[in-house]
DNA sequence: GCCCTCATAATATGATCAGATTCTCGGAGG
DNA sequence: CCTCCGAGAATCTGATCATATTATGAGGGC
């Protein structure tokens, strides 16, 4: 069970992304990383490949690479696209999840609900992250999680920044009224409960972000 | 105006699966791509890599590269993503577009209704792909056109197969349509230009592949 | 005399390669 | 059927070359 090297250093970085270790605009350098992580620079540069084609890192000019910055027009496509492909993810899990997966999502809900009363943002962050895609693995899909996992890259910084600044206070948890429509079984329950979790994540970012 | 090798192996590589020339299922090797398009074998990793990524490409364990195969449950998926992403962007373009780009979209629009007629099939998904993106670039887009660009990528091999058992014979060009809705600015027309145009390339698919 | 500007040098970073090493697959032999 | 090689492919490193960015300093204008 022992990975590459630049698979490793893939996840590494992801995780910086999606969680928020680096923020938009911010630059790196391939040498930095490989210093940083301990290995040569080509696992880097496969690392960066890959997370510019996802749309996790930005090439600016012809020597730097950064986080992209977010301006309204990619917010509303960025809005655009989870509501399309998040509900419809949610739909396909629903039919496809078991009660040990929906207890597991339960645990994971209170996880979530106690970083937010820990105002632990990293924490809800990554539980919140884990909640929404243990749901959508279980969708068995090729095509939409990929998309998914994308979407959740350009959108980790910009909410890493809403969650810096205000805590995790006015962080509401709506994933009780998904787990309860999967227990139902219900698929447009579940979808629309996903969609409100969207959209009430998005209302928070939008009320709280000036475009410069 | 020279760009890096890794970026031409990318787009040589990605080309290869666009327009076809590498089939589902088939297999390619690092060492056979860096022979082939004689550059060492660390330019070609890095394109593999961005392949991957995107979706054109996929690991089979950890040894061979292939071209994904893709069963009912993925194409679903793919015609669900294309209809969600590829109207939003035709409705962005639309309000930006100018009569020159029009113009040269007219212009596109003529050389797949000729290679339709000559039933130069590798011709006429090119000018078509042509079409599509001289269209969505101009949306202006960093989320969408980028989701649309990684959907065609799985679209092509696929469509390729279509067009090889078929020929160009019941290829229906949609295209003017969408031509004169931008000519008369309106957005939603245009979107439903491409939506139909989008669902029809699919109807000549799902009844004419069986599912294996 | 001071500050700005531009040319040039120094440094940092990226790109590519060839080779050493590790790993996987497939087949031969038990 | 399982285990153990061997061929070939992939991974990773360090070196080398190319190029972008930054630092430096001379010259000229105010």
């Amino acid at each position: 069970m022992k990975l590459p090297a630049h698979e490793l250093v893939y996840r590494k970085i992801r995780d910086k992304v999606l969680f928020g270790d680096l923020s938009p605009g911010q630059a790196v350098t391939i040498q930095g990383l490989a210093e940083e992580i301990g290995v040569s620079m080509t696992p880097v540069r496969e690392a960066i490949r890959r997370l510019t084609a996802a749309g996790a890192l930005e090439f600016m000019g012809n020597r730097r690479v950064t986080v992209p910055q977010m301006d309204e027009n990619s917010f509303a496509e960025l809005v655009f696209a989870r509501e399309a492909v998040e509900p419809q993810l949610a739909r396909q899990a629903c039919m496809r999840v078991n009660s040990q997966v929906i207890s597991q999502l339960r645990a994971i809900d209170q996880e979530v609900n106690q970083a937010i009363e820990a105002g632990d943002v990293p924490e809800y962050m990554y539980q919140n992250y884990r909640f929404h895609f243990m749901l959508y693995r279980h969708a068995d899909s090729a095509i939409l999680e990929p998309m998914a996992q994308t979407l959740w890259l350009r959108y980790g910084p910009l909410y890493r920044i809403i969650c810096g600044k205000w805590g995790t206070a006015n962080m509401v948890d709506l994933h009780a009224e998904t787990v309860s429509a999967l227990e139902k079984g219900d698929a447009e329950a579940t979808a629309k409960a996903i969609l409100l979790d969207v959209q009430q994540g998005f209302e928070i970012i939008r009320n709280s972000f000036q475009w410069s």
